[in-house]
DNA sequence: CCCTTGACTGTTATGTTATTACGTTAGATA
DNA sequence: TATCTAACGTAATAACATAACAGTCAAGGG
C-alpha cells in the first residue's frame, strides 16, 4: 500500500515505464553532447536506479551488477555510482547513505530531496529558490560555495494523513 | 597555516575560549530549563565537540573518552552523539560522518552548515531563509516536511584566496 | 526499609558503508 | 604495431554504525 514502486504516487517523475525510458534517454542525449562514456557497467547501474524509484546502496547496486556478469566487488559499484553522480546522471543521498537517479538528466540543476519516513520514497524538487537563499547565506558567511546538499526528511503526498 | 584551530579564522562563532565557554554555559542553561540530564559523558562528549572547532568523527570522540576514562566501544559515543543532537545540543554532518557542537545551542533554531573543502572547517549558519524556500518546495511538491538537512561545501572566508 | 522500575553506562559481537592498492583489458594515438 | 590511458576487475582493509545483553544506581511505591 505504501509501497511507491506499486502505488506510482511516490513522486510524479517517476511515475511509471514511460517516464524511465524518458530519463534514460534523456541521460543518453546528455552523453552524447558531453562526449561522456556512458560505458555498459555505467548504463546498466543508471538503469537500476531508475528501475529501483527509490534510492538504492551502493551493495543494494553490486549485487545486482555481479548477478548479471558484471565485477563482485565494492569499487566496481561505486566506480560507477560516483562517476553518475559526478557527471549529473544520479545523485547521493546522503541521509540515507545510497544513490538514486537524476529525474531530469536534460540540464544542470540545483535539486533538493524529499525523503518520506514511511515509505523512504525520495523525490527529486527542483531547488532554484532554496539554492539562491542558501548562496546569500554563504556570502554573508564569506563563504564561497560550489555545491550544496538539500535533502528534507517528512511525509510524502501519499503517506500523509493515510497510515496515522 | 590553514588550520582552523590555530587561525581562529573559520568562523565567528568558534573564535576561541570565551566563545567556548558561551556555548557550554547556553548549553547548561538549556539542560536546566528543559529537565535535560547532561550526565558525565555527555557533558564531556559536548566539552569534547566544542573544543574540536570542525566536526569529529564519533571514533575521534570514542577515542577521546576511552584515554579518559569513559567506555572504550563504539556505544559509548554514539549514544552521547545521538543524545546531543536528539536534544538539540549538537549537529551531525552528513557529508562529513561527522558531529559538531551546536554554536547556538539557547534557542531551537534551523540551521545549515559550511564545510570547507581546503581545511574542513565546519561553520554553522542560521537558515531561516533558506528552510523557508525549502519548505515552499516541499508544499508544491505535497510533502509535509520534518526536518531538513542543509549543508554546503567550498572555500571558507580565510582559505578561498589564500590557498590557490 | 525493601523492592520494583527505568534511565544510564558498559561490553561483546556483528553489520554496513567505503576506500586503497594493484593487476588486467581494451580502445585511442602516433 | 608500439604505446598510452581510461576503464574494469579483484583482494584486502578501513571507517562508520547498530544489535543485544549485563551491571549500576537513583526515584518512588508498598
Ligand atoms: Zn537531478
Ligand atoms: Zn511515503
Ligand atoms: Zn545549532
Ligand atoms: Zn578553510
Amino acid at each position: 500500500m505504501s509501497d511507491p514502486t506499486e502505488s506510482g504516487f511516490c513522486c510524479p517523475d517517476h511515475s511509471g515505464p514511460q517516464s524511465a525510458t524518458r530519463i534514460l534517454s534523456q541521460a543518453q542525449a546528455r552523453a552524447a553532447r558531453m562526449r561522456l562514456r556512458l560505458t555498459p557497467v555505467r548504463l546498466r547501474t543508471l538503469e537500476i536506479l531508475i528501475a529501483a524509484h527509490g534510492a538504492l546502496g551502493a551493495y543494494d547496486v553490486l549485487e545486482k551488477l555481479a548477478a548479471e556478469g558484471y565485477g563482485t566487488q565494492p569499487p566496481v559499484a561505486y566506480r560507477a555510482l560516483n562517476w553518475l553522480v559526478e557527471h549529473g546522471f544520479a545523485h547521493r543521498i546522503r541521509r540515507l547513505n545510497a544513490f538514486t537517479a537524476c529525474a531530469h538528466p536534460a540540464d544542470d540543476h540545483a535539486a533538493a530531496f524529499f525523503i518520506c519516513d514511511r515509505c523512504d520514497s525520495v523525490t527529486e524538487a527542483p531547488a532554484v529558490a532554496v539554492t539562491a537563499a542558501l548562496t546569500d547565506a554563504a556570502q554573508a558567511a564569506g563563504f564561497a560555495m560550489e555545491r550544496a546538499t538539500i535533502e528534507a526528511v517528512g511525509q510524502c503526498r501519499a503517506c500523509d494523513g493515510a497510515g496515522a
